[in-house]
RNA sequence: GCCGGGGUGGCGGAACUGGCAGACGCGGCAGACUUAAAAUCUGCGGCCGGAAGGCAUGCGGGUUCGAAUCCCGCCCCCGGCACCA
């Protein structure tokens, strides 16, 4: 018997050598084609778990893969430095955030390693260190010289736990909690720094040049929620506000005669002034009121519409009705204009709210059937405008346009589009990120550090302390400083950048990561841009995958690079689950350590069995049985290789035709799924492949020639997802190093092909027998054979037969009486 | 409510463009090897039925020679958006 086969032992042994030898470094000119295949770089928590296997495993078996089809791969790792749960640690234990993440980090690079993945570590980023974030503080001074970045007085939205504002992108849920720690957020009313996205909201809306998962563009437009309509003006009929107006904006100006109400929002500026003094004191409390309530009682869509007036009215331009305004919470004052015109015959929300106060109801555009009256429920579907005036008899879909355009010729009117994007908030109270390189000074106000001071580096030696405040606030050496412009004393900006701004870019980083003059090296970005496929999990959606095409945007019209998209294709691999179907968690004790799957079954066995289980976009559960079956076939591909059988010099002809059928067949199908990303299929093809292979060594009827191309093309398909074991068994079958470096098979069709096709043979519908049939058999040569057979006649005996249906190589159908 | 994805054996899953449903793996059963066990190998495995045969891809219809796949109407699960005017 030969030796059995024991990962733990090659591993290691490989891996040393791989990375002696740098394997696996991209050379930045090459002749041959590039391929920049990126994944999502992970946060250093000091553990690699089995979602980040997930994640890369299978990403590095596409990359080796190819690496062998000829492509210059650039297939990088780094580290998400900065954030949160590091500084929370050091407040808890002490342990500088630096010192604990560098820590972090270098137990993750030996757990990278044991994965076998074939990482270009020479071109590793780290976002914490200076040399890294100098860079956001530089694009931050570029995207501020341009507009795109400012500093605005918000309503924000305020982690209580993580102390700090978040983006609208990191709040999550209709409960509105915070994306990290799942604490309710509140608002705060603060100055903030922000970029400006929603500048680029209609170019962020054409996916037309990128290949992204139909999910990821749906929640992408969802987010940005582009809507068409118009803004009115409604001047006010009061006395002391003569020459006023009320906009609105609707998406609905075809219904602009049925108006008989108007809402404001409690914030809206005019709700006082247009208070009548006998009104004042139910408005006022009413207002109060609203504004006590949570964000999240204000937005519940179950909550009653609840409203009061205010006395006062506002004149419908288009019929000059006095139209009476009230106030009701259930207009946001942080959409559209903060005021909207009720139309309750069109409106389900308006017709709720007039129902409630008995407010009138005018049908604008008639249902199909129409009795003239008022509609029981708010009609909101196509139909002609009535009591319209001039716009009668029009569809309601002209009547839009032509509604519009009538009003901005009168001047009252204008085309609007609205956005639900908001700005990116960028400002964090917190130490653990790039410092935003502004200061104050009492004379020139908001000044820009100069590019040449960069970078303004993190003290180290700050205190961290349970205040719930950020230490650079308490760190005068770090914020007292001078006014570059006019030399008096002036203040740091304490607040740090979102963590996501490192993220937003660090795909560019990697072309030249210790680059000191730039950001990246526009040579190379000719080279390697845009990223070809980019994989990571779903949850970025709308956070990091927008910001990054974002930012693409605004360094392009920065002259920085020509790219208008970051990245052309993205797949989205799901989430390993326990052994029990539940998401991973150490409360519920289903957790599966990697490293200890590792040290039993091998990194390749472990890389394999997460391909194998089942498509990558889905995920699913890790079985403890499973990674046992798979270890089963890599012992079985040991054996099958090592174990050569005693073959004669010439095999049986048509024996050696079906081996190479089936090495032919093998190649395509693992090529093919690798492509897709079927990375489940293509092992479950390698097993069939091995299963064939075993048979035939059995039958010892094919010679050692021919014996040894099916094991050596085994060893090849099986190299990208068992990148240990098929490098030792290259070695020990005497073949040059590297097997990763083998050019990878290439199938030929006409072998490939089948020439006798078993063929299904159905009566009606239903398989009744099987016939054999040569593969450029016609169809009446197939149907006489499959009328003859013995399986069929018992079937269609005594009986029409109306037609026959040939399908090539699949099926005869008999159809009969 | 709107949008997107899904529902297939005991389990994970497979099935090109409408063409033999259940590849591959797990578990199970039977056998070989072994004093025995483990490991390994071989065979059998959708359901009902002794068999003939019938029934089967969430449910109900339809189109078709033929439907897991296409169409219509539902149910359930996952994700996103949602008082957004």
């Amino acid at each position: 018997m030969t030796d059995r086969y024991e990962p733990g032992g090659i591993e290691p042994k490989w891996q040393a050598r791989w990375e002696a030898d740098q394997l696996y470094r991209a050379p930045d000119r090459h002749e041959r084609p590039k391929f920049f295949f990126l994944t999502m770089y992970p946060y250093p928590s000091g553990d690699l778990h089995i979602g980040h296997w997930y994640a890369e495993a299978p990403a590095d078996a596409r990359a080796r893969y190819l690496r062998m089809r000829g492509y210059n791969v650039l297939f990088p790792i780094g580290f998400d430095a900065f954030g949160l749960p590091a500084e929370n640690a050091a407040i808890r234990d002490g342990i500088h955030p630096y010192v604990r993440t560098r820590q972090n980090i270098e137990r993750m690079r030996t757990q990278f390693r044991a994965m076998g993945a074939c990482f270009d570590w020479s071109r590793e980023v780290v976002t914490c260190e200076p040399e890294y974030y100098r860079w956001n503080q530089w694009f931050f001074l570029r995207l501020y010289q341009a507009g795109l970045a400012y500093r605005a007085r918000a309503a924000v939205d305020w982690c209580p736990k993580c102390n700090t504002t978040l983006a609208r992108e990191q709040v999550w849920g209709d409960d509105r909690r915070c994306e990290r720690c799942g604490t309710p957020v509140i608002r705060k009313e603060l100055d903030q720094w922000f970029f400006r996205i929603t500048k680029y909201a209609d170019e962020l809306l054409d996916f037309s040049r990128i290949d992204w998962p139909e999910r990821v563009v749906t929640m992408q437009r969802n987010w940005i929620g582009r809507s068409e309509g118009a803004e009115i003006d409604f001047m006010l009929d009061a006395p002391a506000l003569e020459g006023e107006r009320i906009s609105v904006f609707t998406t609905r100006p075809d219904t602009v005669f049925g108006v008989t109400f108007m809402v404001l929002a409690p914030e809206h500026p005019l709700v006082a002034r247009l208070t009548t003094p006998d009104r004042r004191a139910e408005v006022e409390s009413y207002v109060t009121e609203a504004t006590r309530r949570t964000e999240v009682e204000r937005q519940s869509a179950e909550r009653e519409k609840t409203g009061v007036f205010t006395g006062s009215y506002c004149v419908n331009p288009y019929n000059g009705e006095r139209v009476p305004v009230w106030v009701g919470d259930y207009v946001l004052m942080t959409y559209g204009t903060g005021a909207v015109m009720g139309v309750p015959a069109h409106d389900e929300r308006d017709l709720v709210f007039a129902h409630r106060y008995g407010l009138p109801v005018r049908c604008v555009v008639a249902p199909p059937d129409w009795d003239g009256g008022e509609p029981a429920e708010a009609y909101v579907d196509p139909g002609r405008m009535v009591n319209s005036a001039q716009f009668d008899g029009l569809p309601n879909d002209e009547g839009k346009r032509a509604v519009t355009e009538w009003g901005e010729r009168q001047g009252f009117a204008r085309p609007r589009v609205t956005y639900r994007l908001r700005d990116w908030l960028i400002s964090r109270q917190r130490y653990w990120g790039t410092p935003i390189p502004i200061l104050y000074c009492d004379a020139c106000g908001a000044v820009p550090v100069p590019e040449s001071d960069l970078p303004v580096l993190l003290p180290e030696d700050a205190q961290f302390l349970p205040t719930g405040e950020s230490p650079l606030k308490y760190h005068d050496g770090f914020r007292k400083t001078r006014c570059p412009r006019c030399g008096r004393p002036a203040e740091r900006e304490t607040d740090t950048m979102d963590t996501f701004v490192d993220s937003s870019w660090y795909q560019y980083r990697y072309l030249s990561p210790h680059d000191d003059d730039a950001p990246f090296d526009p040579e190379l970005g000719r080279y390697w841009l845009p990223v070809d496929v980019y994989t990571g999990g779903i949850e970025h959606a709308t956070m990091h995958l927008l910001y990054t095409r974002f930012f693409t945007k605004a360094i392009r019209d920065l002259g920085l690079t020509t790219n208008d998209e970051p990245v052309l294709r993205l797949f989205n691999q799901g989430i390993i689950l326990g052994p029990d179907g539940q998401k991973m968690s150490k409360s519920r004790g289903n957790v599966v350590n990697p490293d200890d799957q590792v040290a039993k079954y091998g990194a390749d066995a472990v890389r394999s069995y997460l391909m194998f289980i089942g498509p990558w976009d889905e995920g699913g559960p890790f079985s403890m049985r499973g990674i046992e079956g798979v270890s089963r076939w890599l012992n079985r591909v040991w054996n099958l290789v090592l174990d050569t059988p005693e073959l004669p010099a010439h095999g049986d002809e048509a024996t050696e035709r079906d081996l190479l059928r089936a090495v032919h067949k093998t190649i395509r199908r693992v090529t093919d799924d690798l492509e897709r990303f079927r990375f489940n299929t293509m092992i479950a093809a390698l097993m069939e492949y091995t299963n064939a292979l075993q048979k035939v060594r059995e039958v010892r009827a094919v010679s050692l020639a021919k014996w040894n191309d099916a094991a050596r093309t085994l060893l090849l398909l099986t190299a990208p997802a068992a990148p240990h074991a098929t490098e030792e068994l290259w070695a020990r079958l005497g073949l040059p190093y590297s097997v990763h470096q083998q050019s990878w098979p290439e199938y030929d069709p006409t072998l490939a092909a089948d020439e006798i096709l078993a063929v299904a043979v159905q009566v009606n519908g239903k398989t009744r027998g099987r016939i054999e049939v040569s593969v450029d058999a016609d169809q009446d040569t197939v149907s006489r054979q499959a009328l003859a057979s013995d399986a069929i006649r018992g079937w269609i005996d005594g009986r029409e037969v109306r037609r026959v249906v040939y399908v090539r190589g699949r099926l005869v159908n008999i159809v009969v009486q």
